[in-house]
DNA sequence: TTTGGCCAATTGTCATGACAATATCAGGTC
DNA sequence: GACCTGATATTGTCATGACAATTGGCCAAA
């Protein structure tokens, strides 16, 4: 066994690391059991709240199951990355895509009624305003909407152009903890059709969204369209 | 302290749902700190550990926040309600609508090859097919189709109008635990517009569905398609 | 005034122990 | 053969204790 009690890694997630890694690989096929949570203990040489929480990692990505008197279970089904709160650049990129950005504005904004409430700042102050396109191995994916609070004013072009937007903000030190999503549809604009590069009153996957940092402070609001035929949501639900 | 040690409910959860009705009444405004750890253990009469689940869960749920060395403040932003795994049905009681069901079909199909996959099952095995129109106060909302496996055969007409999918499923015995869903948009068939009553060529909120009940068992495979003017998914991500 | 370091507060991680609840299974009884 | 019963296995809940890591503020020194 090659845990590393000294190092900054929790020992929970270095097991439940392990673990996941044995189901997406399919040494743990579907349907099968774990081992017990005590036998899982001892072997390792570690106490049953540690393996415990390990196992619930997993439960709670969707691809374990328990049941009590039973055992732990690996869930059937071809089993698909989770949803993270990632940005739509670190999707592409981790799909092996060659992302890339049209950076259409970049401009400060006063908030009107619907910008503030969204961002938890008062009506009339300023706001960074940012329209982009995304493109996927040169073709154009989404059209982006961003408003972030004054304290953002400053961020550079290249930054945006080079890198995705959570990616700036992360390097400035903001690390985001939650995000709330609403995900709809409707017709294109006759402007989005043209930046998307598909038919006038196209269908359109749109998600709005505000994303608060750790501290519970609203850091961006983001009103985006996605075209349907490239890209869609994957979400995994859990009962507990 | 009104903590009911005998009963079945699980003291963590006692406290975790006490917290949450306090910051949804707004008595723990947001961006407030709640009482630490320990000292709230102490007052409580419990142990650190089952204080800290109580948190935690309200955590999972996007609605506080924890830094160490700081303590645990309530989110910003106005609180929404969570999302489940729930049924459209279930959403539309909750929301104070009236639900009813046209059932377009409901007939015993051989699987093909897609929905073998998705079902686990071997392809050609007889599956249930159930196509239905969900309304909300009269207007319709979603035409959506499902496959569930052989044992489900024998469901009746009157249980689907009456109830939804997953109250009748429920009351089979099944409880689900872990749904895998892709939400997508694309254009209305024809068919599709007649049934919703919208305009031919109209832009439809899609979602795939498979669910998995707690022996990690596909129980059923739904296509369903939305009036995006009616109905949103709303999603809450929280990092870990 | 500014800077650096120390200290207190708070959450994060881990161990040990105990009992409860629930499902399976074998065996006995009617 | 069907049904009840008990034993066993396994996860669910809760308590206690300890130490680590991080943050923020205070205070002293430059």
């Amino acid at each position: 066994m090659d845990l590393n009690r000294s190092g900054p890694i929790p020992l929970y997630f270095q097991v439940s690391q392990r673990i996941e890694k044995a189901i997406l690989s399919g040494e743990l096929p579907a349907g099968s059991r774990l081992e017990n949570e005590v036998a899982l203990g001892q072997r390792l040489g570690l106490s049953r709240p540690t393996v415990r929480r390990a196992i619930q990692e997993i439960v709670d990505k969707g691809l374990l199951v328990r049941r009590r008197g039973i055992g732990t279970q690996v869930v059937h089904g071809q089993v698909t990355r989770k949803v993270e709160l990632t940005s739509l650049y670190d999707d592409l990129t981790n799909t092996h895509k060659v992302p890339s950005t049209h950076l259409l504005a970049l401009e400060t904004r006063t908030a009107d009624a619907k910008t503030a409430e969204r961002l938890g700042v008062a009506e009339g102050s300023p706001t960074l305003y940012i329209r982009r396109v995304r493109l996927a191995d040169a073709v154009p994916v989404a059209v982006m909407e961003n408003w972030l609070p004054e304290e953002f004013i400053g961020i550079e072009p290249n930054d945006l152009v080079a890198h995705g937007l959570y990616q700036v903000l992360r390097s400035r030190g903001v690390t985001m903890r939650v995000a709330r999503q609403h995900i709809g549809a409707r017709k294109s604009t006759n402007e989005e059709s043209m930046l998307l590069e598909i038919e006038k009153n196209a269908a359109l996957l749109t998600m709005d969204r505000t994303a608060f940092d750790n501290s519970g402070r609203a850091v961006e609001f983001g009103q985006h369209c996605y075209r349907p035929d490239l890209y869609s949501f994957e979400v995994t639900l859990v009962e507990k």
